[in-house]
DNA sequence: TCCGAAATCCAAAGCGGTTTGAGCGTCCGC
DNA sequence: GCGGACGCTCAAACCGCTTTGGATTTCGGA
């Protein structure tokens, strides 16, 4: 239980001790040499200044009991002598952490790496901006429940995001039992009205593009998920089938699939499929990078996007995967996570300054945009 | 230059208080509602216990003053009521972050993306087993340097690595004068004696990757480089212009290019060659996914990769973009990104126990692995 | 001229750990 | 039988900051 098993095999404190001095010791005269100012602390900074420390720290964090004068004083003074106050005094102090925690399992950063980054990328310019730091943990699946217990245990953070909520979702009911603020990239069935959350609008963005597939023309519609026991792929699988039932279609289960939205996935699934008896003309992916490996099994079939197979997919922004210009090479569904990650921030944060806030969520809707992929549906 | 121009709106203290009071009043009434235990802390648990902090602490963190038997009453103790010491306290008092600080610059995290995470992956790994936190800070290109200062200044992070180490680099520099442990990932031009790095050899495995193609037959061969200012890059040229010039070729500057290593990169940039008076029978490409851009020209040109036009790309072993299986699609030279992660972590952390080292290196070896994509130059 | 409010500033008490230096039995060797 | 080493434990100092609860000064208004 206790945090590492090596701490018991530390030397003895006074050896510490001792190799500590030496090297310290060491140091210091090296940065002196280099002229190095040692960094300043409180103490000494309202020493130079001929002030309390409480007058300098006050005036340093803008309370209204300190004159015009004096607070001008000491910024300079702070300024002169590059004086930031020590992170963790005064993290102890306040009780806040001023950090934000993103848990990453396993599974997670095998999965769904470039859209986790993309979104981490976002929250980080928030965090950014409000003084906040983030941090990341990466753990074994087994070992998740442990890290968010660590976080509050130890009061790492002071929230923490939840990334990737299944469809079976319980990470919420441990946040709540352990009392920390989090906001959820997603949704948690069940659990709308009461967690805040941000999320795209997977299954109506997922209906319009089938529908525009089914308005072109094409009646055998591929499906190519994610893993259906996480929530978004549930949801777009829903849209995708509400869409082909409006029009009395029922979905053909060999024409879908689900996996880590990885290349070969794409490409091989697609070839399978094309290969088949039954091949389907168009393609509704779940991912840019499962599109490619599309596009490349349709390539080396010796077809043309667009014309002899129609593709769509949804497009997170990724910045490393523009699908952009004039007109975009793949038809998609575009929501930026990296804008989701901003917001999630932000909403974080702000349940953290106002914990009795109400659960407030954001619905993103992702737009629609006509590419080089789509067409029509060729004639038999 | 204080933290946050914000605060100065904060409210007056006395009402802050009051806030925070009723709300604390608030959670703490909901928490055991829950039935939620506190967290307890190190002076409620030695009075659980009838011993001193000072016991317990030891206790806990191994020391050999205390018995054997105290010891273990004292960890199940802890374990019963779910102690864990409070990190901010723990940091201060020791004068150790137990953090290590990431700085990821805008051009960064733009432009190198799943690269990045990848290596972040295998630090945080590495991180974890250790005990250290990872604290990813996501600045403007123009804030870095003030973000190194910060995390020196305020001691946020016991070190911290260096990203993408570009020809002309100086965060090394700024890093030695605020006195702040590194390690970089890559090789600072200059400076490989004085620091501490990791990197592949980039230019040997483009010297290889290059000789392949040159044994196979093809002489027009396209660099598609990643932005030359950046370290990395710049060896992989020279690789690749020292095998040319061992068979007396003299490298063709239209043949080679330098960018952003995203997708449509590599298939605008080969469908610009391709169509050219003499176009190049052979892609050398630096990262996985421009590589995915040209094989994508290539299909769309009506070629067959590995017949018609060869491909050789560096694999990062991008966990998303599987390059395996007993044929690989692409030929490659890898080299796992992740590992480097775990590597570059684990000095970083040996610097930290003991700063006096001397700085220390690892070269990682890329392996040459033949995929689907090369095959004999095409009689012309 | 005097008084209370407002404006400034301060000493000291935390925050929750780690580390120092000392105290007190016990046991061993001489 | 005695001095000293050893094993175990503790009270208190300290890390560097924030915040409390005054103390002191200033100043407008009665």
């Amino acid at each position: 239980m206790s945090a590492h098993p090596d701490l018991v095999k530390r030397p003895a404190p006074k050896l510490m001790l001792s190799i500590q001095q030496s090297l310290s010791g060491g140091s210091l005269s090296k940065r002196f040499g280099q002229g190095m100012s040692k960094s300043i602390n409180l103490k000494e900074l309202s020493q130079q200044l001929n002030l309390s420390q409480t007058t300098v720290s006050r005036a340093l964090n803008g309370y209204p009991e300190v004159s015009a004068e004096t607070r001008k004083r000491v910024a300079e003074m702070a300024d002169k002598l590059g004086y930031a106050p020590n992170s963790q005094a005064r993290r102890l102090a306040t009780g806040r952490a001023m950090a934000i925690g993103h848990v990453i399992p396993r599974s997670i950063h095998e999965m769904m790496n470039p859209i986790f980054l993309e979104f981490i990328a976002g929250a980080g310019e928030t965090y950014s901006e409000h003084g906040y730091d983030m941090i990341i943990t990466v753990v074994e699946d087994a070992q998740e429940e442990g890290a968010y217990r660590e976080i509050a245990r130890r009061k790492k953070a002071d929230g923490v995001i939840i990334h990737g909520p299944a469809v079976k979702e319980t990470r919420h009911l441990l946040l709540k039992e352990l009392n920390l603020p989090f906001v959820v990239h997603g949704r948690i069935p069940g659990a709308e009205e009461t967690t805040s959350w941000i999320d795209m609008n997977n299954r109506s963005a997922f209906q319009r593009a089938t529908d525009l597939l089914l308005d072109l023309g094409h009646t055998r519609i591929a499906l190519l998920n994610g893993l259906e026991h996480m929530d978004f792929a549930a949801r777009r699988r829903r849209g995708f089938e509400d869409a082909l039932a409006t029009r009395g279609l029922t979905p053909d289960p060999a024409l879908m699939r689900r996996a880590d939205m990885t290349e070969p996935y794409g490409c091989d699934s697609a070839l399978e499929l094309l290969e088949s008896d039954n091949p389907p003309t168009a393609f509704l992916v779940s991912s840019m990078i499962s599109a490619i490996g599309v596009a490349r099994a349709v390539g080396q079939r010796g077809l043309r996007p667009g014309t002899d197979v129609s593709i769509v997919t949804h497009d997170d922004a990724l910045s490393f995967l523009p699908n952009s210009g004039a007109v975009p090479i793949f038809t998609c569904t575009r929501s930026s996570v990296r804008y989701a990650g901003q917001k999630a921030a932000e909403l974080l944060l702000k349940i953290i300054a106002d914990p009795s806030s109400k659960p407030e969520c954001l619905h993103l809707d992702a737009e629609l945009i006509v590419g080089q992929s789509t067409g029509p549906a060729p004639a038999r």
